[in-house]
DNA sequence: CTATTTGCAAACCCTTTGCAAAAAT
DNA sequence: ATTTTTGCAAAGGGTTTGCAAATAG
């Protein structure tokens, strides 16, 4: 995935911040803002906080990524370059990435039929009480 | 639908300013913070926000109303005695209700067995470019 | 060269907290 | 009588803003 090529597709200059937040998100670890600053530091130290949030922002106004809101409270973000929902645990918190199959894809339609109306986007997050990684 | 049951079932005391919260969330209207407070003081015109904030969390702690968070940040609740996905429209915000049908069912039982995983509850927001309110 | 982005610090605003009085059961 | 809830005001915490300097294209 070339991260260069996207930020041209949108027309948003290549900043090393904000690479850094794309290539943080890519790892599908779904970090935290206060987590996706602090992994930044580790390779720009000198960033500041303000600088996440207005990448973070802007980013999401594209579409490039998305926040993924916890019961919580604590939003959490990840690379959204190919659609997905989401499994959250809610013992540990991870969440786990899953691609739409034709079977979505056919309760959408169903969806659309019923609402009449066409739908652009979804979120959709499944709750688990557990997952592998709690045990 | 009768809340005080449903206050006595959880048992949560029957205050007139938590009833005022679920009686206006079950107008559907799925109004945010700031809209609820300004609803319930038109009966009861002393309530405090922090009451209105208060009793927000305690029912949704409770899973009886739930949070609709919108892509602009604001978010908006929700009578939620009922599981259902909500459609938005991206023009003017409205929020819809739809109830889970067998398909839905369907899509989930599937997803299930994807992941592997018994799935406790979902969180479904599907967004659409115009409504019927909009035009 | 021009427009965008960065970093800093202050400002902002939404949400929570502490506590005494009031209300619910 | 006991426990919860209310209302007020203050505190808290995450997010945004304004601006000059730095950077990208």
């Amino acid at each position: 995935m070339d991260y260069l090529s996207v930020l041209k597709k949108y027309e948003l200059k290549a900043t090393p911040q904000r690479l850094a937040v794309l290539q943080i998100l890519g790892q599908r670890k779904h970090p935290s803002m206060e987590e996706l600053y602090e992994k930044i530091k580790q390779d720009h130290p000198s960033v500041s906080l303000a600088t996440v949030y207005k990448n973070v922002n802007t980013l999401k106004e594209n579409g490039i990524i998305i926040e993924v809101n916890m019961h919580d409270g604590k939003s959490r973000f990840d690379l959204f370059l190919e659609e997905h929902l989401h499994v959250i645990c809610k013992t540990c918190g991870n969440i786990k990435d899953v691609l739409y199959d034709k079977d979505w894809k056919l309760y959408q339609k169903h969806l659309e039929k019923n609402i009449k109306n066409s739908i652009t986007s979804m979120d959709i997050v499944a709750h688990v009480e557990q997952c592998e990684k709690c045990l």
